[in-house]
DNA sequence: AGTACACCTGTTAAGGTTAACACACAGGAC
DNA sequence: GTCCTGTGTGTTAACCTTAACAGGTGTACT
């Protein structure tokens, strides 16, 4: 009734009225119900991240760019989390389609699994765009780093020191966001004439689950083996800053320093990044542009009448030099 | 229809219904409309719990305790974060209860409009439950670590090494948590005699707006001035590992040795503490136990017909002693 | 035969909201 | 007087699901 349009502000209503149904629902302390509001108006003004490893700031600075964008425009965001298996991603991506959100933002490793169930509901019409997730499909956009190139400017830079023998932490084949980060560095190697040497290459070793968010235990781990090698690796290149921190730690606890025995460098430039010691060389992603972008393309294809045109953005990363690669102060 | 008992899986339905049913579903890819379900049955299902800082691991640690024991018990998890003011606390409280959470846990900072409004959505009958916040409503339970006992015991730590001239950093007035590990300390200095000397105690400068979750910057910048005082603490208790990971980098940066020249004890054992050079000395609190001893009150105020009487759990802490504060290895 | 019960299916209403429409009145323009 | 427009209010139906009830068949037991 006339309530509604109090409540929403449009309409007519004429002021005597309106006070009095704002005094009576403050007595009666009303909320609208977003259920039935939802269910009338078939859209919710909600939208759903669905994160993996909520420990890493990355994971926070991205959401922190997504939300900046949908409060500015109205939406509220609910955050899912989904660290452990395929499954959950896949509960996830249910309970926000029955939940009826306006659109999905998924931030998690791709299977198959996933992907699949990804689809149906991208071809329901539920407006979807990944984060550095490999899931193509015509009707979803994608945003992402350029890991390829962040993973070659990394390893030209240690390169660039002198280093050729340079080990890689935090292998992994079924994160793509990793996996081209190998590549990149990979293809660094290959264009200076560097041989790959797959001993110096170390990952999860197999027992990875579907977890796979690179640790700082598993960047610990590796590094320690890589240490008990006949000729150990004189420069490091982590999948990312987390692990990096492990491997700094064992690096350490091996008693060798950083730079002059091992060089590292990390990904990512997490906030602690300038307050390692040393300070780690990194990759900064455009973490909050990620989230800011992902947002935007969401809104667009929530609010436009048609799907638009995919759109597929890769946005470049920054070598940012400190001093776990130059000795220095 | 039928096809709520298909769907639903209760009451009965024949095999070739069912089937029939099933197919049909598949065919026109039907997901089953939450919000119809939840403004029917009046319940969702669905549990919010409202984060400050998601960058700290300590909140993701917290949400997986939380996760845990609901997705067990068929709840869904939405996370709301509400990083910067009091009224991002309200807006992510009116939002679960528009949407008609079936509980809510709370694990922000209290600010006064934050209580005035969460006792409101209390009185509405909405389970709420606190975790570590300051609010008590003889509706809503009350979870926390035993932050007093912690921080007394960090502090006997250092002062049974022989430190007499102890810094805290990271002091805050409006964060109880903080604040209790604040008094706690104070509490050891005195047993022991020792004076409390304001000099050196650094927070956030007054300059503090509502984040004012200590971050490593704020570490990094309080070591750094107490490191310019005339005489500097020997020894630093840091409101959270986070900032203790700054002032850590402040003090190397300073060339000095730890902890030779400074001792540093953190608080909250989060992941990295063990691989910081030196690891750190830190109180552990029961995170996890934390998040899964908040959601059972959660669900038990849920499920329970009428409201069941008051809890406020308070967990031990716990010292973990690392090389921050004995030098070794 | 009659009664009880298990099994299966359908009908109705309600949950809270809003889009769409209908209506009513006032004032101004012609 | 008629028409138009702006303002204010009320009615209806629909969004999708499910609780409650009603009704049907068939089998088993007394």
């Amino acid at each position: 009734m006339t309530v509604s349009r109090v409540i929403n502000g449009n309409g007519y209503v004429s002021h005597s009225t309106r006070e009095r149904v704002l005094s009576v629902a403050r007595e009666m302390s009303y909320r609208r119900n977003a259920l039935a509001r939802g269910l009338k108006r078939q859209q919710t003004e909600t939208v759903g991240l669905v994160l993996g490893d909520i420990a890493n700031p990355f994971g926070a600075e991205l959401a922190r760019g997504v939300r900046e964008v949908l409060t500015a425009r109205g939406y509220t965001l609910f955050m899912c989390v989904s660290e452990r298996s395929a499954r959950e991603d896949i509960a996830a991506f249910d309970t926000l389609a029955d939940h009826r959100a306006d659109g999905i933002i998924v931030a998690t490793r791709a299977s198959k699994l996933g992907n699949d169930r990804l689809a149906e509901i991208t071809e329901m019409g539920i407006p979807v765009v990944l984060i550095g997730r490999e899931f193509r499909h015509p009707l979803a956009d994608l945003v992402t780093a350029d890991h390829l190139r962040g993973g070659h400017e990394a390893t030209t830079h240690l390169i660039s020191l002198g280093h050729r023998r340079i080990g890689f932490v935090g292998a992994s084949l079924s994160n793509v966001s990793g996996l081209k980060r190998f590549q990149g560095s990979v293809e660094a190697l290959r264009e200076h004439g560097l041989p790959v040497d797959e001993t110096l290459i170390l990952g999860s070793d197999g027992r990875e689950q579907m977890p796979g968010y690179a640790t700082e235990e598993m960047g610990f781990d590796c590094m320690k083996r890589l240490l008990q090698l006949r000729e150990p690796p004189r420069a490091i290149f982590a999948r990312n800053d987390i692990t990096a921190l492990g491997a700094i730690s064992a690096i350490k606890s091996a008693g060798l320093r950083i730079p002059q025995d091992i060089a590292v460098v990390g990904y990512d430039d997490i906030p602690l990044a300038r307050h390692t010691s040393p300070p780690l060389t990194t990759i900064r992603q455009p973490t909050h542009e990620l989230g800011k972008l992902a947002a935007q393309l969401l809104l667009r294809r929530i609010e436009s009448r048609e799907p638009p045109r995919r759109e597929e953005k890769i946005l470049d990363c920054e070598l940012v030099v400190r001093e776990s690669t130059i000795g220095a102060a």
